[in-house]
DNA sequence: CATGTGCGGAATGTTGACATTCGGACATCA
DNA sequence: TGATGTCCGAATGTCAACATTCCGCACATG
């Protein structure tokens, strides 16, 4: 990192519909709103002291994240997590994190691997300190979100955001209710996707990749079928 | 397809905003507005008759779909096509491809084999009736989303949406300066892509799927780099 | 009893007026 | 002359009132 790494990064003001976009984001990973939770633009707007089209573009943003759903003239509401929503998003999220992985693995350079590094170090750490599942998942998560920078394309980009709450709310739900299963091979797992990066071995880091989103789904689906039952 | 197979297929409204999206993404693949060219909120509300908030909803769909991208009090305006942007998404374009191309294997009926052999079919007349490039490219967009379609995953398809008004835009420019070379292959591919779904050969379906994305980018990025020079 | 019909309330969809921000033209000063 | 500071117009961002639509429920009807 150079001297000014990241201090000179974004000084953009965003509006209100983003602010409030995030709050409302915030509160539904918060539990405020669970799955199926209605979403009414009053309410909102109150809440949140902005006008009723500034919640009405937040809530925009918020669907096309995937988080929640609208329907004409029928309110918006929190997505709800069935075993087939699940297997749709890892199915799309191993697809990108494939591309990502090939294509970081072309562009990394020792900043990222640095960074990288930095971050499997605070999972090790976070984990031994006993640290809440939603910290470990916010390392997860970014760790990740590195990959997807270092590939450097913004569509990818883009991509990776429309799935991205949906795999944390899902990752929350999963940790709130056995995250044994998840601290044993979170470290394990992120570093072995940077070995291979920094081993520059892309089609195995493609496949690994792939696998590690798949080893997710796999947990999940096993998760919410135990709770059916 | 059933005797209603599609004549009972939608009766949902969609607002304003939806239609102005419409109207404004056809100005914009029709020539009205070139890449690079602003579009102002004030003057599609007036051309549309709807008013500013509308066209802010259209706007924000079109930006979701890649078409146009704003800044903030900076104003909208419409992608500029550079050879990283076709770069860009055509990768993605690819990934989603060989996910779609690997779902529908495992899940297609013999009326969805019907559609797209009857897609094949119209491009193979039309070509022979010398359509129209747009037109052939219509049936080219048709074919990949029945494929879409047909892998039934609704991410998947959100993802597609958010690339494939891009991948028109490209096309389209292709095609109006020199669609000879177009023309020359798209049955082909397309028939091969279809043997291959029909034969359930996923696995050789996957990777012609990807090339056949990769064969587009290259011919797209010659076309580009004989423009510049 | 099942089906169809017509309120009524509550939410969303739409609009035009008002506030804020941006970028460039012009003036100012070393 | 070139860099800096300051206005101004034009566009976007925000808001609150108005219009439209949906859903549940009571009631009529066969």
């Amino acid at each position: 990192m150079t001297a000014f790494g990241n201090a000179l990064r974004k000084a953009e003001r965003r509006g209100l519909g983003q602010e409030a976009a995030d709050r409302i984001r915030d509160a539904i990973f918060g539990g405020v709103f669970p799955p199926g939770a209605v979403l009414r633009e009053v309410e909102l707007a109150a809440g949140l002291e902005v006008s009723r089209g500034s919640v009405r573009e937040a809530l925009a943003q918020l669907e096309q994240e995937g988080l929640v759903r609208s329907a004409w003239h029928r309110g918006t509401r929190v997505i709800d997590l069935s075993v087939a929503d699940v297997d749709e998003v890892y199915a799309v999220r191993a697809a990108l994190e494939r591309l990502a992985a090939t294509s970081a693995g072309r562009r990394v350079d020792g900043e990222a691997l640095a960074a990288l590094e930095d971050l499997v170090s605070e999972m090790d750490s976070a984990l031994r300190a006993g640290a809440a599942g939603s910290d470990l998942l916010a390392l997860d998560i970014a760790f990740h979100d590195r990959i997807y920078a270092a590939a450097g394309n913004r569509r990818l980009l883009d991509a990776w955001h429309a799935v991205r709450s949906q795999v944390y709310l899902f990752q929350l739900t999963r940790v709130a209710r056995d995250d044994a299963d998840y601290r044993s091979i979170l470290v394990e797992e992120h570093r072995e996707l940077l070995a291979l990066l920094r081993a520059g071995d892309t089609p195995r880091l493609a496949e690994a990749a792939e696998e590690h989103v798949d080893s997710a789904r796999r947990r999940l689906v096993r998760m919410l079928a135990a709770a059916e039952s």
